[in-house]
DNA sequence: GGGCAACGCCCA
DNA sequence: GGGCGTTGCCCG
C-alpha cells in the first residue's frame, strides 16, 4: 500500500503531496487523516505528516525518485476526518495558500514531533579491534570514551558543542560511530499532580497514632504528613502554597515511600459562568415558523443554507437555541459562530445555561493549551455544542449537524491572516459536502449574501417583528450643517442633549455611539500645520488625552505629545475631530450628576473588560454608555431608551466600496440597542449627509430599499457579488522594492493572461499605492484583479503560479505578498 | 524551511 | 590539511 501525505514542514517546496510506501505491519493501522512520521531529505530526518489519500499502486513508477517507507503511525485514530481532509484541499485552491496553512487550522499546536540526531558507537568496547583503537588520536578517543560511558543517548548537537566537529566526522568515516535520528512525540497536556498518603502507612497510623513518630521526619515533612492524614488527596501545587513546603520535601517523602504522587491530565478550558436568568422563553409565532421550517429542511436533508433576516430584537438567538436543541436530540453536534467572543458574554451565558456542560467555548484568545483541551473534548464527544469565533468551525466534530453564523454580515468571519478564508464559505462548503444545516442570521445581511438569498442560493426567512412586540425605535435625523450654522459647534446637537436630559430625568439609560476611539482624530499645530504621524505607518496619531499620548490605531505605536510643536516650536497644538474620550468629557460636563461609562478598545483591554462594563451598565451603576462599534454587537440592555449616533459620516466617507453598506449596518445595529425592554426606544442620528441613501434608508428601517440602490451601484461598478475581486498587496521596507515587485507581478500576470487570449486591461487594476501607504514600517503597493467573465479558477491558478511556485524567479527576496479573495477592505 | 555537501578562506 | 563560515541545491 502507498499513501500521499502532507508534510508538516514549512517551505514552498513542501507544498505538495509526497508519496510513501506503507509497510505491511502498518497497513491496517493507517487511514486518511492519520498522523504519521516519515523520513525526509538526504538525512531521512523524521518529519510529521498527515495522510491525504491511500493508493494501492505506486503511481510514480518510473520516475527518478525513490519511494521511502513511512516510519510509524502516530495515534490510534485519525486526527482529521476524511471530509476535513477534502476541505483542506478545497481551501488551498480557494484561498491561494499552502496545504500547511490550511492544515494548521485543524491542528491544535499541542501535537509536535521533536527530532534529534543521536550519535551511537557501532561496536561495543569488547568488539573494538586493536587496529581500530590504535588509529584513534587523543581527541577521537575522548569522544568515543564519552559515548561508551554515557548511559543515555548522546545528541549530535551536544557532542559537537563540546568536541571538534571534524573529529566526530572522522570517527563516522572510520565506521566507528553512527548517526541516527530519534524522535519524540510531545503532547501538550496539562498534568496535575495529586499527592496522597501511602495506603498501608495510613492504616498503620490510624491503628497506632504514635507510629508517625517512628518515621523520624523533619518538621516540614511531619507537617505535610499530618496534613495528608486529615485531607485525602491534595493537589501538589495547593500543598506547596498552603503549607509553604518546598518541592524537595515532597520529593523526599515520595522517595521514602510515605506519600504517592498521581499525575492526571487536566482539562484547562476556562469554565467561567455568567449567570443570566434562565427563563425558558416561549417562541412567538414567527419564531416558531422559522424553527419549524429549518427543522423540516434538516429532516429532508435539504443542503440549502438559510438566511434569517430578523430585525434587531426579533429573538434570533432563541431560534438558534431551539435549533441546537433539535439537532442535539438527533444525536448531532452544533457550532454557534459569533463575531467576537469578548463582545458576546450574554450569548455565551445563554447557551451555557441552556445546555450545561456539553457547551465549549473556542476562540483565538485561548492559550494553545486551552485550545488543545477543547479540541480533545470535542473529539471525545464530551463537548457537543461549541460557541466560538470563526476558527471554531474547524473543530473535530464527529457528526456536525448545524452551523449557526450570527451577525453574518460581520467582517470578522473573513480571516485577515493566511489562509484568508471566509467562515461563511467554509460553512457553505460543509453544507454542500456533508449535509450540515447552515443558518446565517442578521438584521443587516451583507449585500452579497442577500443577493445570494434572492437568487435562491439561500432560503430566505424573515423575522420582521420584535420578540417583545415593541415598535422599532424611531430614528430622527439631525442635520449637523444647520447645527453649525446656528452657532453650535459642539459635536452634541441641541436635540440630542435635550432628549438625553429628558430620558435621564425619567431614570432611563442612554447610549452614545461614535466610531472613533481616543480623544480626537489627530493633532495639528495650528501655526505651521505640522501633523503628528506614526513613525511606522502612514497614519495620523490619535490623541489620547487621558494618557497624554498620541497612539497609532494600526500598529499601537505611542508617542508623548510635547507642549511645543517639534517643527516650529510654538505651543498652539490643537486637536481636530472627536473621539469617544472627548465625548465622555463633554457629557460629564453637561450631566455632572450622571455617571458615564466608556466602552472601546482602550477601556476594555483588561481581562473580561467588556463583560465588566456591560455588567456595570446593566446593574445601573451608570446612566450613560459611550462607545465604539463594540456596542453594536447584539447586546441586550433592558433600560436603554435613547441611542445617540454622534456622527454617521465617519464610515460613509471611508475610501472603500463597502462604506455605504457598513454605514447602513452600523446605524441599524446601534439603533437596535434602544427599546429592547418594556419601554419604547428612540434614536438621534447626527449627520452632515442627511440626503444620503444609506442614511435615509437606515433611518426608515428600509433594508430592502437600501439593498436595491446598493446592488445597482455594485452592478455598475462591477463589485461583489457580480465579480470576484482578488487583491494582491506587496509590502517592503523599501518603497521602490514594493513598487517594483507589484509591477513585476502585473506584467507577469498580464503576459500569462494574454497568452491564454484573455483581455487583461479590464481585469487588472493598478498597481496602486494602498490608501494606507505604510503599515509597520513597510510600504504597500497593491494590484487588484476583477474576474470580469474570466474563469476565477484560471485566474487563481495563474496568481498562485506566479506568487508561490515561481516566487524566487519573479520577485526580490524578502518581499511580503498577501493575497486575498474578496477582501473586507481595500485600504 | 532545513540539512548538507561543496566551496572558499584563513591559518599554521 | 584542518577549522570554520557561506552558499546553493534538493527534498517522495
Amino acid at each position: 500500500m502507498y499513501v500521499d501525505v502532507i508534510l508538516r514542514q514549512k517551505g514552498r517546496f513542501s507544498d505538495m503531496l509526497f508519496s510513501y510506501r506503507v509497510p505491511d505491519s502498518l497497513e491496517n493501522k493507517i487511514d486518511i487523516g492519520y498522523r504519521v512520521s516519515v523520513p525526509f531529505g538526504k538525512s531521512n530526518k523524521p518529519i510529521e505528516a498527515i495522510v491525504n489519500n491511500l493508493k494501492s499502486e505506486n503511481e510514480s513508477e518510473g520516475t527518478d525518485f525513490e519511494i521511502k517507507e513511512i516510519f510509524d503511525v502516530l495515534g490510534d485514530e485519525p486526527l482529521i476526518s476524511r471530509e476535513n481532509m477534502e476541505l483542506i484541499s478545497w481551501m488551498r485552491d480557494r484561498y491561494i495558500c499552502t496545504y500547511l496553512d490550511c492544515l494548521n487550522l485543524f491542528f491544535p499546536k499541542g501535537y509536535t514531533l521533536n527530532s534529534t540526531k543521536i550519535v551511537k558507537p557501532v561496536f561495543s568496547i569488547e568488539e573494538l579491534t586493536v587496529e581500530q583503537e590504535m588509529s584513534l588520536d587523543q581527541a577521537e578517543r575522548k569522544i568515543i570514551n564519552e559515548l561508551y560511558l554515557s548511559k543515555e543517548d548522546v545528541s549530535y548537537d551536544s557532542l559537537t558543542s563540546r568536541h571538534s566537529k571534524s573529529k566526530l566526522d572522522s570517527l563516522i568515516s572510520k565506521g566507528l560511530v553512527n548517526i541516527q535520528w530519534s524522535y519524540k512525540e510531545v503532547v501538550n497536556e496539562k498534568k496535575i499532580k495529586t499527592v496522597y498518603l501511602d495506603e498501608d502507612l495510613k492504616c498503620k497510623i490510624q491503628m497506632d497514632s504514635d507510629y508517625i513518630n517512628c518515621l523520624k521526619l523533619g518538621k516540614k515533612q511531619l507537617e505535610t504528613v499530618n496534613f495528608l492524614i486529615l485531607n485525602d488527596a491534595v493537589e501538589q501545587s495547593a500543598l506547596l502554597d498552603l503549607l509553604g513546603v518546598s518541592n524537595q520535601t515532597i520529593k523526599s517523602l515520595e522517595k521514602k515511600g510515605i506519600i504517592k504522587i498521581k499525575e492526571e491530565s487536566h482539562f484547562r478550558a476556562p469554565r467561567q459562568f455568567l449567570t443570566v436568568e434562565n427563563k425558558k422563553i416561549d417562541l412567538n409565532s414567527q419564531q416558531r415558523e422559522v424553527v419549524d421550517r429549518i427543522i423540516e429542511g434538516i429532516r429532508e436533508q435539504s443542503r440549502k443554507p438559510y438566511l434569517i433576516h430578523g430585525v434587531t430584537g426579533s429573538g434570533k438567538t432563541e431560534v438558534f437555541l431551539e435549533l441546537i436543541e433539535y439537532v442535539l436530540s438527533q444525536g448531532m453536534e452544533s457550532v454557534f459562530l459569533v463575531p467576537e467572543i469578548a463582545l458576546t458574554p450574554q450569548t455565551i451565558a445563554r447557551v451555557k445555561n441552556r445546555f450545561g456542560n456539553i457547551v465549549g467555548v473556542f476562540h483565538s484568545q485561548l492559550s494553545e493549551g486551552e485550545k488543545y483541551d477543547v479540541f480533545r473534548e470535542v473529539k471525545n464527544g464530551n463537548i457537543r455544542v461549541v460557541i466560538g469565533t470563526r476558527s471554531a468551525i474547524f473543530l473535530p466534530f464527529d457528526s456536525l449537524g448545524l452551523i449557526i453564523i450570527d451577525e453574518e454580515h460581520d467582517f470578522s468571519y473573513k480571516s485577515e491572516k493566511t489562509p484568508k478564508y471566509d467562515a461563511i464559505e467554509v460553512a457553505r462548503y460543509k453544507a454542500f459536502k456533508s449535509n450540515v444545516a447552515v443558518v446565517l442570521g442578521s438584521a443587516t445581511p451583507s449585500v452579497p449574501d442577500y443577493y445570494n438569498a434572492k437568487n435562491g442560493d439561500y432560503e430566505l426567512l424573515e423575522l420582521n417583528k420584535r420578540a417583545n412586540n415593541n415598535l422599532m425605535p424611531e430614528i430622527s435625523i439631525v442635520d449637523m450643517r444647520k447645527e453649525l450654522h446656528s452657532g453650535n459647534s459642539s459635536p452634541l446637537s441641541k436635540e440630542l442633549v435635550a432628549k438625553m436630559d429628558l430620558e435621564l430625568k425619567k431614570g432611563n439609560q442612554v447610549i452614545l455611539f461614535l466610531n472613533k476611539r481616543g480623544y480626537a482624530n489627530f493633532m495639528e499645530c495650528k501655526d505651521c500645520g505640522h501633523v503628528f504621524k506614526c513613525k511606522n505607518c502612514d497614519i495620523t496619531l490619535t490623541n489620547h488625552k487621558s494618557l497624554k499620548k498620541g497612539i497609532c490605531h494600526y500598529c499601537g505605536y505611542e508617542e508623548h505629545i510635547p507642549e511645543r510643536c517639534p517643527k516650529c516650536n510654538m505651543t498652539n497644538i490643537g486637536s481636530v475631530g472627536v473621539g469617544t474620550e472627548k465625548i465622555e468629557e463633554l457629557v460629564s460636563n453637561l450631566f455632572p450628576n450622571h455617571k458615564t461609562l466608556r466602552m472601546d478598545r482602550d477601556s476594555t483591554k483588561k481581562k473580561n473588560g467588556v463583560q465588566k462594563i456591560l455588567e456595570k451598565f446593566n446593574k445601573g451603576e451608570a446612566d450613560i454608555l459611550i462607545g465604539t462599534q463594540m456596542l453594536s454587537k447584539g447586546h441586550d440592555f433592558a433600560n436603554v431608551t435613547l441611542v445617540g449616533i454622534i456622527s454617521a459620516d465617519l464610515m460613509l466617507n471611508f475610501p472603500d466600496f463597502k462604506s455605504y453598506e457598513q454605514t447602513f449596518q452600523l446605524i441599524t445595529q446601534v439603533s437596535g440597542r434602544a427599546g429592547r425592554g418594556e419601554k419604547l426606544g428612540q434614536v438621534v442620528l447626527q449627520t452632515y449627509n442627511t440626503e444620503h441613501f444609506a442614511i435615509r434608508s437606515a433611518a426608515n428601517y428600509d433594508f430592502k430599499g437600501f439593498y436595491e440602490t446598493e446592488i445597482k451601484l455594485r452592478k455598475t461598478f462591477g463589485y461583489e457579488p457580480f465579480n470576484n475581486i482578488i487583491r494582491v498587496v506587496f509590502a517592503n521596507s523599501d518603497e521602490s522594492v514594493a513598487k517594483e515587485n507589484s509591477f513585476r507581478f502585473r506584467d507577469t500576470l498580464k503576459y500569462l493572461m494574454e497568452e491564454k487570449g484573455i483581455d487583461s486591461v479590464r481585469s487588472i487594476l493598478g498597481p496602486n499605492e494602498c490608501s494606507i501607504r505604510m503599515i509597520n514600517n513597510k510600504f504597500r503597493w497593491q494590484v487588484i484583479i476583477k474576474n470580469h467573465g474570466v474563469d476565477i479558477k484560471l485566474l487563481k491558478s495563474m496568481i498562485k503560479y506566479i506568487c508561490i511556485k515561481k516566487y524566487e524567479n519573479v520577485f526580490s527576496k524578502g518581499i511580503d505578498i498577501s493575497i486575498e479573495i474578496n477582501p473586507n477592505t481595500f485600504i
